[in-house]
Parts: structure tokens; sequence; C-alpha cells
DNA sequence: TATTGTTATACTCTATAACTATA
DNA sequence: TATAGTTATAGAGTATAACAATA
């Protein structure tokens, strides 16, 4: 359902995951990204060339550490992930609205409850 | 916490899914194995190949169907399989053991409501 | 003509080693 | 010396096309 609703905007979850944490943490170090998102530094590199090439993201150097760069969302980059997270909200009430809050509530506690890595 | 489990037999949870249909269907086509699994024919045939040079299972022609291939294991698939079901059995127990056979069938009571692809 | 098993192949995802430039 | 970003690369996992043997 994710994939379908991101279609429009062309974002894979990854991507999506990407632009959100840029969009809310700008200046981020790809670095800090990756420990965000547990991916890997090497990973990281091509999604952001190719976001960068779409001109959603760039790199600007960083203010304080010159080995590390800042990552931003251009205008454009704002506006996609503005509408996309709308849609993700969207997704996220149509799912929950087939429980009603207690029965959400009592899910969330079981399952808290059954996941507890050993 | 499966894969864990499941060192000991060195069996990832596709090889464990491959053995476990194929000791409670002997004689199963590739087909229908692939069917059964969600795999796809080509990627099976590497992961037969290396069950059967471990000899856990073995291929026989299929006695009907001149073009298909039955599957089988072998005495120590048999042995391997026994001990590996027990051990999964007990893992799933373990886990559910952190619930109350009420909040089990309330768990999976709301799991169902929410989970309705679209 | 259609199907079974197989080969070859490609694309994605994930992981490690090593390089460069800065700290 | 340690770290940030990057490159190259290797290994899984997954997908399609095409072939030989058989139905």
């Amino acid at each position: 359902m994710f994939l379908e609703r991101m279609q429009p905007f062309q974002l894979k979850p990854v991507d999506f995951s990407v632009l959100s944490v840029v969009a809310h943490n700008p200046g981020i170090t790809s670095r800090q990204l990756c420990t965000a998102l547990g991916i890997l530094p090497p990973n990281l590199v091509g999604m952001v060339n190719a976001l960068e090439k779409r001109e959603l993201v760039l790199r600007r150097p960083h203010p304080h550490d010159g080995r590390a760069m800042g990552l931003h969302l251009t205008p454009s980059g704002q506006k996609l992930m503005r509408d996309a997270e709308k849609t993700a909200a969207a997704l996220e009430a149509d799912v929950a609205s087939r429980l009603t809050p207690a029965e959400q509530r009592t899910l969330i506690s079981l399952l808290k409850k059954v996941y507890q890595p050993e």
C-alpha cells in the first residue's frame, strides 16, 4: 500500500525515509543519516546522488567540519515531501481507522509484550 | 531468534521451509514447491542443488510425468528436520508464552482486522 | 502447443576493504 | 591516529528470457 501511494512521488520507502529525516534535520551529515536509518555509508552515496540529480536534496559543506557534508532539501524537495508526508499520514490514518482507539491501544500493548528480542 | 536457533542445523529460513514442505509432501514437484513457497523456479534450482549436495534431499523421476522430478528427504534429511521442527515449535511456544491464551486470541483477531490488503 | 526443469543473466540490496581529505 | 565521504567490489535475493525434454 505504501509503495502504491508513493508511486506519484516516485519514492521508494528508503527514499522517503532519507528525505523525511533530512527535511526534519536540515544540515544532517551523511554519517548521522546512516546511523538514523541503519544504512551503511557506501550504500547511501548512490541514493543521495540520485536524489541530488532529481534536485530534491543538495550537499553543502559542513560549517564546522571540513570533512563532512550537510544535507538539505531543495525548495522542490520540500514541496514534494510536504505532499508525500501528507499522503503517508493519510495512509496511516486509513489503516488505523480499521480499529477503534481502544483496539489500537490494545494491539500496540500486546505487540510490545510479544516483541522482546532475546 | 529463528536464525539463531536454526544455526545448529545450518538452515536458512528458506531452507527450513523447503525441507519442511518436502518432508510433509514427499514426491512434490519443483513447480508445486515453488507455488507453495512463492519462489520462482530458477531460484529454487540452486537451493535444491545445495541441499542435495548435503544429502538432505534427493530428486527422483516423477512416476506419472516424465518432465517432472519428485523431491524427497533422505534419511538424514528426515532426522535433521525432526530436530529442526522440534526446535522451531519450541521457539514458537516460547514466544507465545509471553501472552496468555486470551491475549493470543485477541492479538490474532486484531491483526486480522488491520490486515486487509487493498 | 503447453509445461517442467534448467541455464544464463540482470537488477537490487547489503556488506567489507581501501582510498582521500580533513580532524 | 581517527573520522567523513567515497569508490570499488562481492555476495545475497529476486526477476525475466530462452532452451531441451516431455506432455
